[in-house]
Formats: C-alpha cells, sequence, structure tokens
DNA sequence: GTTTACTTGATAATGGTTATCATTACCGCG
DNA sequence: CGCGGTAATGATAACCATTATCAAGTAAAC
C-alpha cells in the first residue's frame, strides 16, 4: 500500500487547471505570472522560492524573486498550490493536483533530501480523524523524518 | 479514538528526566539551562525560542535569548524535545515524553492557534509505513489545517 | 586556590521572506 | 484605436527568526 510514489502526472493539465482558475479569479494576465506558473507546473516534488526563480533565470527569464513569491501566495491561497515546510527554514511548494489525490514527504534530516510517498490506510485515517474533531479542516501533511538510503 | 487530548503530564517527570539525561551526556549545571529546561517542562503544548525567552524575563530570569536557542538545540539533539514547523516560518519546540506516546496538533490558518489530539489509528498507519519504505524514519509528525471552531 | 574549557549574554551577521515604490503594461470603455 | 485606471512588476530596503562570534563568567577537576 505504501508504493515509492513513481506517478508522472499530466503536467499540462495541472497548468491549464491553474490558468482557468486564474482567469475565473479575474487577475491579469502577465508574463511574470505565466512564466511562474510554468515552472510549478513542470516539477516532479517541491521546490523553494528561490530555486524556481533560479530555473526561471538560467532559463533566460526576468522574471524578479519578488513575483515568485507573490505568485507562490497567490496560488496557495486559492488551493493550486501545497506548502511543505520540511524544518529547515525554507517553504517549498508543489502543484494541488485537482483530483484530490496527493503523497507526503520523507525528509532525511542529514541532507534534506526529499521523496514522496503515498498511502492509503493514511489518508483513512486522517479523514476520520478530521470527521471526528471540532475543528475545520482544509488540509493535511505529514513528514516522517529520517536517513535515507544514502545517508544510512 | 481521536480524543481532544485533555491529558495533563506529569511536568516534573520530564524535568528529571531530561536533568539526568543531561547530567549523564555530561554537560555542565548552569543556571540558564536550568531555567529554560523547567520553562519547557512547564509547557502544556509547544512554545517558540521567543515565546519561553519572554516568558523567562518577565518571570525575573536574565537568560539570554542566545542561551534559550542553544538549550534547545542541545535537547533537540538529544531527543527530549520535539520540534513543531507550523508553517508561519518559527519553530515551536515542546517536552518529548519518555514513553513514546506523543500528539499531533490542529492548526488554524488564520489565527495560527495550535491544538493537539491523538489517534492510534494514525499511528499505526505511519508505523506500517516505517516498516515499509527505503527509509530509516527517525520521528514523524503530522499537521492538519483548517479553522477553529472560533475562526470558522 | 588554580586551571581548564564549557557556558553565558550581548551583539553582529545571515538569509529567507515581505513591504515599499516608482514604473510598466493589461484591459475595459469611450 | 487610444486613454485611463489600476493590477502587476522588478529592484531594493526592511523585517525578523535564527546563528555565529567573542569577551567575560563560572562549574568542576586537580
Amino acid at each position: 500500500m505504501a508504493t515509492p510514489h513513481t506517478h508522472t502526472h499530466d503536467h499540462g493539465s495541472w497548468n491549464t487547471h491553474a490558468a482557468d482558475a486564474l482567469a475565473r479569479k479575474g487577475t491579469r494576465r502577465s508574463s511574470a505570472r505565466d512564466a511562474v506558473v510554468t515552472a510549478i507546473a513542470a516539477q516532479d516534488c517541491c521546490a523553494s522560492a528561490q530555486e524556481i526563480h533560479a530555473r526561471l533565470r538560467t532559463d533566460g527569464s526576468t522574471v524578479g524573486i519578488a513575483s515568485v513569491y507573490r505568485t507562490l501566495e497567490l496560488l496557495h491561497g486559492m488551493g493550486l498550490v501545497t506548502r511543505i515546510d520540511t524544518g529547515d527554514g525554507v517553504a517549498r511548494f508543489e502543484p494541488t493536483h485537482p483530483g484530490g489525490e496527493h503523497h507526503h514527504h520523507l525528509v532525511c534530516t542529514s541532507c534534506g533530501a526529499v521523496e514522496a510517498f503515498h498511502d492509503d490506510a493514511l489518508e483513512e485515517a486522517i479523514h476520520r480523524i478530521a470527521d471526528r474533531v471540532d475543528f475545520r479542516v482544509d488540509a493535511h501533511d505529514v513528514a516522517l523524518r529520517g536517513a535515507c538510503r544514502a545517508c544510512r
């Protein structure tokens, strides 16, 4: 049930999903935002604002770091992006897939590597908690910390 | 099974547990460290370094903020304290109870309030994942995010 | 008591994130 | 089409939690 999560999502689908949501919200179209959205769509796992910015600049874009943070904040507020805190003081982001399926993370405390995994029993347990508790649960995240294969 | 977690731990037991562990490690006794350990022992849930420092200063202590961070780092490295990242860029800490029993957190994304809960099925699911994955899992944490009763 | 080196508290430095602000450019309206 | 209001941008300063530095203090071994 706990799989290594070898999925390869259709990046394009999230890209258009996000573009539609932004249009529906009435935001203006801009090259900076487009570039950031496209960059996020291309990610396989989470990336920090700085990493996204660096990749964009390497590819010739002139987006400012502020626009990357602004776009991430906007997308996060709209639920289009999931924020992951691995505990090193850096926020990482990855696309939120519309179907609701998602994964969680194994964080190596020695080298900082992040791997993804998915587990149905875990999701089930969390949903049951959400139903039972006096709290409206919108999202959840799980991090398992330890040593990856290489660091062990 | 998912309880509101109304436990009232014996603060003194963790206090002596921590003091013993520090003595065994061979650290020197100091008033600053004692003060921080006592403050942590008195917490019901997680608190940030700054909060701990503020409380100590209010109570007349002269501990410097650096000593609070240093002590937290030391205790965390010894597994005596658990670090929680609620996603607001501030690390929070709470005593790790020797029995291994622990709780997780409900984080209100609008007011920042943090509540604790415990769930056996969740722990069970996580242990099964830990056994199955190619990763040595030392710790785990779960955060459910949403709106608390007051903010809903 | 002396010595050694662990600790401390104040403060400077670091680095991710946010706020500011003048400028640019989208887009609805005439 | 061209104008005007204003969202959005990019550079940069400000912010703030956390870390590193360092001279002074102090616990513990001898």
